[in-house]
DNA sequence: GCCTGTGAAGGATTTCACAGCC
DNA sequence: GGCTGTGAAATCCTTCACAGGC
């Protein structure tokens, strides 16, 4: 039924998702996938095919109901319900993850943290108990888990990935600047401010001594 | 010259130069495009093509140089000198990236950080002073500074984004969860794990209660 | 008249496959 | 024999353009 979808119109939903919600608040009822487009630097045309996908959801002469429209995303995405994170790593950076409140509101609960350093077993972070990062597999296999998230220096990440993996998680936020491997059944995003600027840096370089 | 060069294209490139460096540490000298391929989960067509926008850097039979294929990314993108960052946003978020260790190693040093709250200007972060947003501009005309991270409020990110542009910044890091908008001139780059995450939500959640 | 939904066209990106060279 | 560099082919994704309905 659900015949291939490309990744690229998925990646997208959440984005439509965001901004049919900022639109809600504002107390708008109707968008056309012109307005749509307007707002997020896209064509109408995309929008329509990428909704296209899963369904009418539009009326012609009219646009999309708002907050049907949203309803509908947030059931295409899953993200009408709530989902339980475990967070691997508390150093800096993975006790700023733990401590950003920008995940509860969206649905997205952290229920446990792991760490190797017994500093700070046992200690709490963002609400929640840090356990011995042994204890990964039996809590994975006794709790529900269904994201991990990796802050770990580089050069653990992958063995991280891998106990995830191997305890059945199938979808991984990656903090870590490597490239992780995970079987095809297994989703994971990057999260790498380092490589986005060095992207970056290519279009703002030209023009100083002996540039190209 | 540099004729029409696939943006996708530029955005693996910084993913090829982390993968050589870390070649280089473990004293590799020499790597092929099968090689590379297999530790990035990328076709080894691919990597070859990516590189031939740009010149020829391998030897038949052989393969890449690792240390001067490093050296010609690290040109090519404009990594090879150090790059200055002004962070607008101090809140949690912003506490966080200005203390994360891991830009300056990699050439991108936060020269200054701004907030509109009266309650941090004065005080430092990360080894730099917080100034009041209102000096943004008089700041921005005066010292270089080449990339600006924004991880201010949601309903201040445009406007900021706006104000870095006016004074000149082509290159902009955003943390706030919004799409913002910029001429088509200045490179910008969005940090949003939730959006990240709620992609990964729709692969995983099959098989529960009425699911599709 | 306005706007959706969608085949078809067009464009972009990836992969193939092989000539050429070490 | 192994591997690059690259046109050509294949695939994937976006945009066009219009029939159909409000």
């Amino acid at each position: 039924m659900t015949l291939e979808i490309p990744e690229v119109v998925i990646n997208r939903l959440p984005v439509y998702a965001r901004a049919l919600a900022e639109l809600a608040a504002r107390g708008d009822t109707v968008v056309s996938s012109q307005a749509l487009g307007e707002l997020l630097d896209v064509t109408p045309a995309q929008i329509r095919k990428d909704l296209s996908y899963f369904g009418r959801f539009g009326k012609q002469g009219r646009g999309y109901n708002v907050a049907s429209l949203l309803n509908k995303l947030r059931e295409i995405l899953g993200i009408d319900r709530q989902w339980r994170l475990c967070l691997v790593g508390v150093g800096r950076l993975g006790q700023a993850i733990a401590e950003y409140g920008g995940f509860g509101p969206q649905g997205f609960e952290i229920v446990a943290a792991f760490d190797a350093s017994p500093d700070v077993v046992g200690r709490q972070v963002g609400g929640v108990t840090i356990h011995d990062i042994e204890e990964l597999d039996t809590f994975l296999r006794h709790a529900r888990v269904d994201i991990g998230i990796v802050a770990v220096p580089a050069s653990a990440a992958q063995g991280v990935v891998d106990k995830l993996v191997e305890a059945g998680i199938r979808a991984i936020l990656n903090y870590a600047p490597i490239t992780a491997h995970v079987p095809r059944d297994v989703s994971i995003r990057h999260i790498d401010p380092v490589l986005a600027m060095q992207s970056m840096t290519f279009y703002i370089k030209r023009a100083e001594p002996g540039g190209k």
